[in-house]
DNA sequence: GCCGTTTTCGGCCCGACTGTTTTCAGTCG
C-alpha cells in the first residue's frame, strides 16, 4: 500500500534526512528527492498499479527511486529510510528547526560536542563550549540561544495564515512605495502566490535609492530585531515572530527581480534550466547572455526572451506550468474580470449579516455584477437562520429590490445547513422554491470520515441543492477540515451535477487547491464567491479567483461566469 | 540520485548576508 501522499511523505523525509548525512541541503541526492517529490506531485494520477518502468516515467523518478516506492507499498518500509532514521532520530531532527543551524554546523556540534537534541544544544550553549568549535564565535552562541528561546514563535517551519499577513503586507509595501525612489513595492513570494499559508513576507522594491529604502525599514514600528541589512537586502522579524525580507532592485530590474522573489523554488530551478540550455544566466538582476541584459523589466519579457507564454503567480508551483507555457499549453483560467455574480451573499436579515439588502445590492452593482444570489442562512442556525415565514418576506423586499434596480438580477437564495445526519432546513417542497441554494457544515466538525462522507452525500442528492459551500470547513491555522473520502464526494459531485463552492474568504479559502485540483480533473463545475456578510466582503471575489487560479481552474468551468440566461438555465435543470 | 535535439558520464540554480575569517564557509531564500 503506498498512495502518492505516502510516497511524498517518504522521499520529504529522506531528502530532510540526507541533507543532514551529507551535510549539505543542496547536496545531489537531496535535490535528486526534491525533483522526484516535485514529479510526483505533478503526477496526474495515483501510483497504486504503477510498474517500476511506469514509475521511471515520472520525471525525476528514476530506479533507485522507483525501487524504494515498491518496497514502501509491498512492505511498508523502507529500508534506506529506516537506517538513517537509526542515525538522525525524532530528537536530532528537531534541532534542524533553530534558524541558523544548519546540516554542517549540526554535524560538528554532535560529532565534537556530543548534542544529541535541543537540551543538550542549551547545555552546550551554558558551558560556552560553541565558540570554541571552527567558524562560531561568542556571537554565534548569543545568535542560537535567542533562536532557541523563540523557537515556537519564528521556527523554520513555522507557517502563518495568509489572512494574517496579507492586510500588513500591502501596508507595508504601500509605505515603502511613498519613499523617495521607489518605483514600485510588491508583496512576492508563497503571498503572490496566493498560497494559503505563508513562509515569510518578501517585498520587492524597485528604486534608485536603495540605501534610504533600507535605512528608512529599519525604522519602522513593527520590526522588533533584526536579522540583517546590507545593501540590497533588509530582514527583520515582526513581535509576531513572522519574518520579513525587503530586497531592492533598480527600476530596469524590476521584472526579473518579481520573477525570482515570487518563485516558487521549483518554478525559478526549471526557468533557470532553460536559460542555461540557450547559453544565458538568469538571477533576479535579469536574464544574460555573457554580459548583455536579454530581458529583465518586465516578467512578460523575460518569459518571452525563454520562449515561453506569461505564467500567472499562482500557478509557479512547478507542478507542469513551465512545460505547459512553453508549449503554448496554457489553461484559459478563470479571471476575475470574467465573474459575473455572485452566488453567496448574506444580508443583515442573516443573524451574523452586517449590510442590509439595499447596501449589499448597490454594492453588488459597484462591483460590475450582473446577478447576485441572496443567500442568507436557513432556519437550522437559530441564531443567524431565518423562520419560513421571514423567508417569505425576505423574497418579496427581494422582487421590490428586483423591480427598483434593472441593471442587477436578484435570485433568491438560500445557504442551506447540512446537519449530522445530511438533513437540510424546512422541507422538501419550501427549499425547492428557492431559486438557487448553496449547502454547507456548520457544526459536527469531528465525525469520522465515513459519517462526514454520509452527511455530504446525502446533502448532494437533494434537488435543491445548486452547489456545496465550504466543503472542508476548515479556518486556515486555527481549524482543520473535516475528514472525507475526497474520491466519493467529488463522485458525488459529479453524478448528481453539483457546482463545488470555491470560497474566497482569505481565512477559509475552501475548497482547497488539492481537492480543487481533483474536481479538475472530473467532469465537475465551480462556484466562486465571497460568503459576503458586508459589503467590504466583496473584495474576496478577487481571492477567490486567485486560489482558484492555483488549481488550474479554467473560467468555462465556473458558473458564475456564465450569462445569466446560461446560469439560470444550469441552476434550473438541476431542480427539474 | 537523475538525466541527455551537444552527453550513458559528468554535470547538477544563483546570490546576499553574517561571522568568522584575512578570502571564505555556512545558512538562507
Amino acid at each position: 500500500m503506498a498512495t502518492k501522499s505516502d510516497a511524498m511523505r517518504m522521499l520529504v523525509e529522506l531528502a530532510k534526512l540526507t541533507s543532514l548525512d551529507e551535510g549539505s541541503p543542496q547536496a545531489f541526492k537531496v535535490r535528486a528527492y526534491e525533483n522526484a517529490l516535485a514529479g510526483i506531485e505533478a503526477f496526474h494520477g495515483d501510483l497504486e498499479g504503477l510498474s517500476k518502468s511506469e514509475l521511471t516515467k515520472i520525471k525525476g523518478v528514476g530506479g533507485s527511486t522507483a525501487d524504494k516506492i515498491i518496497e514502501l507499498r509491498e512492505t511498508g518500509s523502507v529500508a534506506k529510510l529506516e537506517s538513517l532514521r537509526e542515525i538522525y532520530p525524532p530528537k536530532f531532527v528537531e534541532l534542524t528547526k533553530v534558524p541558523g543551524l544548519g546540516p554542517k554546523t549540526l554535524k560538528m556540534i554532535r560529532s565534537e560536542l556530543g548534542v544529541e537534541d535541543i537540551e543538550g544544544l542549551k547545555a552546550a550553549l551554558d558551558a560556552e563550549k560553541l565558540r570554541d568549535l571552527p567558524g562560531l564565535g561568542e556571537k554565534s552562541e548569543e545568535k542560537i540561544k535567542k533562536a532557541i528561546d523563540r523557537l515556537g514563535l519564528h521556527g523554520k517551519d513555522r507557517r502563518t495564515p495568509l489572512v494574517e499577513a496579507y492586510g500588513f503586507a500591502r501596508s507595508l509595501a504601500r509605505r515603502i512605495l511613498e519613499l523617495d525612489g521607489v518605483t514600485a513595492a510588491e508583496p512576492c513570494g508563497s503571498m503572490r502566490r496566493f498560497s494559503e499559508t505563508i513562509g515569510d513576507i518578501d517585498i520587492v522594491v524597485a528604486t534608485t535609492d536603495s540605501q534610504l529604502v533600507h535605512s528608512s525599514v529599519l525604522t519602522f514600528d513593527e520590526v522588533d530585531e533584526v536579522i540583517g541589512s546590507g545593501e540590497t537586502k533588509t530582514s527583520f522579524l515582526t513581535r509576531e515572530g513572522l519574518q520579513v525580507d525587503v530586497r531592492t532592485v533598480a527600476p530596469s530590474q524590476l521584472g526579473s527581480a518579481l520573477l525570482y522573489f515570487t518563485g516558487s523554488k521549483a518554478h525559478n530551478i526549471q526557468l533557470r534550466q532553460r536559460a542555461i540550455d540557450r547559453g544565458w544566466l538568469l538571477s533576479e538582476y535579469g536574464l544574460f547572455e555573457d554580459d548583455a541584459v536579454v530581458a529583465s523589466e518586465t516578467e512578460e519579457e523575460v518569459y518571452a526572451a525563454l520562449e515561453m507564454d506569461f505564467v500567472p503567480p499562482t500557478m509557479r508551483e512547478g507542478g507542469g506550468e513551465v512545460q505547459a507555457a512553453a508549449d503554448g499549453k496554457m489553461p484559459s483560467l478563470v479571471t476575475r474580470d470574467a465573474i459575473k455574480g455572485d452566488l453567496h451573499y448574506h444580508s443583515d436579515r442573516s443573524g451574523d449579516g452586517r449590510s442590509s439588502p439595499e447596501e449589499m445590492v448597490e454594492a453588488a452593482i459597484e462591483a460590475g455584477y450582473r446577478y447576485v444570489a441572496f443567500t442568507d442562512h436557513g432556519e437550522d442556525l437559530a441564531i443567524n437562520g431565518l423562520t419560513r415565514f421571514e423567508m417569505l418576506e425576505h423574497r418579496e423586499h427581494l422582487r421590490e429590490l428586483n423591480r427598483k434596480y434593472e441593471e442587477l438580477e436578484i435570485l433568491f437564495g438560500c445557504e442551506l445547513n447540512i446537519g449530522p445526519d445530511g438533513s437540510l432546513d424546512y422541507d422538501a417542497e419550501f427549499r425547492l422554491e428557492f431559486d438557487y441554494c448553496v449547502a454547507s457544515i456548520h457544526s459536527h466538525f469531528d465525525l469520522p470520515e465515513d459519517q462526514q462522507t454520509a452527511r455530504i452525500l446525502k446533502a448532494l442528492a437533494d434537488p435543491s441543492v445548486t452547489a456545496i459551500g465550504h466543503l472542508s470547513g476548515r479556518y486556515v491555522g486555527r481549524r482543520p477540515g473535516v475528514e472525507l473520502d475526497v474520491e466519493a464526494v467529488l463522485e458525488g459531485l459529479e453524478v448528481t451535477g453539483v457546482a463545488l463552492e470555491i470560497n474566497g474568504a482569505l481565512d477559509r479559502l475552501d475548497a482547497t487547491t488539492e481537492v480543487t485540483r481533483l474536481a479538475m480533473a472530473r467532469d465537475i463545475n465551480f462556484v466562486i464567491d465571497t460568503d459576503s456578510h458586508h459589503t467590504r466582503d466583496l473584495k474576496r471575489m478577487d481571492y477567490g479567483v486567485l486560489y482558484a487560479q492555483r488549481a488550474w481552474v479554467t473560467e468555462e468551468r465556473v458558473v458564475n461566469t456564465w450569462d445569466l440566461d446560461r446560469f439560470v438555465e444550469w441552476a434550473k435543470a438541476r431542480r427539474a
